[in-house]
DNA sequence: ATATATATAGTAATGATTCCTATTACTTAA
DNA sequence: TTAAGTAATAGGAATCATTACTATATATAT
């Protein structure tokens, strides 16, 4: 993967923020620091940002949404006002119990909890 | 909600497989037997007979998937042959626990399990 | 049987994402 | 340091799932 300032730039957006942002959101932010970026090279370049395991990818209802850390976890999403938030969850005994009743291997969990935030219960 | 040969049809097609299908699959099967239903009608169902508790939605990367089976339940899927199935994880020791540590009620949870199935191990 | 409101078919519109192509710009080796 | 080779880009078109629109059809209460 060939150094570009676009994908660096791209990284940089999503280190910043702890929003999980859409493709268009870092789009837009983008936008701000190189005018012409294209939104097509934002989504190649989260493609391989997320294959580079340097960002990762949530995806949510009909879009995805991207994140800076990449240490496994969840996230939990208030029905209310849309916030995600992360979750660390231990899913070492889940993974062992799938294993010997289902003889599946897991090698990504992906949890949404939909429930109510702090600010709205 | 008023009768429709439509919907009994949407959720007939739905309750005979176990394959978690896509809205465009449920629709060719439904055309088989009404030649012309069209694919907004089966859209329109598929979203009443969620809202009444009568079927399941699986959002799955870009697309929804449905499910006969309304008790709550979560899914493996396989990433080789793509084959969802269902698996049944107690959830409530977790809930418990996220609202102790986050302050947050979860109505539902959506757990994807990725790996790959006794088929591909 | 009739009125009335809900559902439908068919088609257009939308929105996220991917694809295409001519041009630009990293990087390497001379 | 420069030239060549190739990966990355901008801009726009295409795709695919889903939703919206509208004139017509149909369920159902009276």
């Amino acid at each position: 993967m060939r150094y570009s300032r676009q994908r660096e730039l791209i990284h940089e957006v999503i280190k910043a923020t702890n929003t999980h942002p859409t493709a268009n959101w870092i789009y837009k932010q983008a936008r701000k620091k190189l005018a012409n970026i294209s939104l097509g090279t934002v989504y190649r370049n989260l493609d391989q940002l997320t294959d580079a395991g340097m960002i990762n990818v949530i995806t949510e209802g009909n879009m995805s949404r991207y994140d800076w850390n990449v240490i496994p976890h969840q996230h939990l999403r208030c029905s209310v006002c849309g916030k995600m938030s992360d979750i660390e969850i231990p899913d070492g005994e889940i993974k062992e119990k799938i294993k010997q009743n289902h003889q599946f291997d897991v090698e990504k969990v992906e949890m949404i909890f939909v429930g109510t935030c702090s600010d709205h219960n």
